[in-house]
DNA sequence: CTCCGGAGAT
DNA sequence: ATCTCCGGAG
């Protein structure tokens, strides 16, 4: 007969031993770097996605010396198709720091980890666990999913909410007691417990069809217990977003396009796409008669509606092209050219509809 | 179509 | 505290 309470960190980890995932890219390894990139890329994105990009990436940037000293377009280019390409700028500017300030090596603490550019509460704390075995709790959307759920936490998403699952992330962290009782490490166990919550989040504890009956927290989960699981988390009330036409000028000569690096502020930041704005002004400038389909894009506020406008142009307007003020961000690109900078999706996909 | 998701900026 | 960034899955 066993007396002894319900332990939710030596549940998981126990779970995980068995059931979790052991042989992702950026496990087995304590190299911070990878880590790091890792974690980076993981933000907002699956790991089904992630997998090639941090191959391409760490094909091409071993460490953080060789990232610190690339140009942004180049890291840009390697991020192109992932999104929220704030990430990468962050990264980019991360490693420089880690470089320039910590000598080349990623600070160990999360209070330390958090000062750089990118990495916020949850993934330092994941960095510090997986390089350094050091203690600290994460709450990522699928560890907030578990807990709100083992602990009742019925409260939609906000500020005063992630403050309540804190302290639960906090108070249910693997302690070195735990650890003991499962003969590991403390290291380990803050390991294989931080990797469960992860995995379990992904797998079992899945937002739509929860799998409760072959969890091992079924019996002690608040939502399984109430039959609530449709209801924990609360689903936020989503504004509808508004609607906004945009225009993209595309000039085509002697098979390149002209696009144009972006602000480094704003939607698709240090990325380069076609001006929104008509550069020329000739009286013949025809647009092409193959018309374009507009894109539609969906951002978490607004949705917009890309619309091309396809113009071949002469040789003498290509130099008035050259010549206009903005041409210090401009530039004329080939096929092979796009592949060394950072490209939005839909930019992506219509630069292929129109070169290929 | 709708839903999901960390960190930075404001 | 609230808003802004992206692409993929369902």
């Amino acid at each position: 007969m066993n007396n002894s309470p319900f332990s939710f960190s030596q549940a998981l980890i126990k779970w995980q031993l068995v059931h979790g995932r052991h042989d992702l890219p950026w496990q087995n390894t304590t190299d911070a770097y990878r880590i790091w990139l890792s974690e980076i890329m993981l933000q907002q994105t699956q790991v089904v996605t992630v997998k090639d990009y941090y191959a391409r990436f760490l094909k091409r940037f071993p460490d953080v010396q060789s990232l610190a000293s690339a140009e942004q377009d180049e890291v840009l280019a390697l991020w192109t198709g992932l999104g929220y390409y704030s990430r990468a700028r962050n990264l980019h500017a991360c490693a420089r720091s880690v470089v320039a300030d910590f000598g080349g090596e990623f600070p160990r603490t999360p209070e330390q980890l958090v000062t750089l550019k990118g990495i916020g509460a949850s993934t330092a704390a994941a960095i510090a666990v997986f390089a350094y075995g050091y203690p600290a709790a994460i709450l990522d959307g699928n560890v907030k999913r578990i807990i709100a759920r083992v602990m009742g936490v019925r409260a939609p998403a906000s500020a005063a909410t992630d403050k309540i699952l804190w302290q639960h992330a906090n108070e249910l962290l693997v302690t070195k007691a735990d650890a003991k009782k499962l003969k590991m490490p403390h290291a380990t166990a803050l390991r294989i417990y931080t990797q469960g919550l992860m995995d379990l989040g992904a797998s079992l504890c899945a937002r739509g069809t929860p799998q409760c009956t072959a969890c091992p927290m079924q019996t002690n989960c608040y939502a399984r217990i109430h039959q609530l699981t449709d209801d924990i988390p609360a689903a936020k009330a989503r504004k509808v977003s508004p609607e906004f036409k945009v225009a993209l000028y595309v000039y085509q000569h002697a098979g390149r396009l002209w696009l144009e690096k972006r602000a480094d502020q704003g939607i698709w930041a240090g990325l380069y796409s076609f001006p929104e704005q008509n550069r020329l002004n000739f009286a013949d400038l025809n647009e092409s008669e193959a018309k374009l389909q507009h894109i539609r894009h969906v951002l978490t506020h607004r949705v917009l509606y890309l619309q091309p406008h396809l113009f071949q142009l002469d040789a003498s307007q290509a130099r008035a092209l050259e010549d206009t003020e903005n041409a210090g961000q401009g530039g004329w690109f080939s096929v092979e050219d796009l592949k060394q900078v950072g490209l939005p999706k839909p930019i992506l996909e219509l630069t292929r509809r129109i070169l290929e």
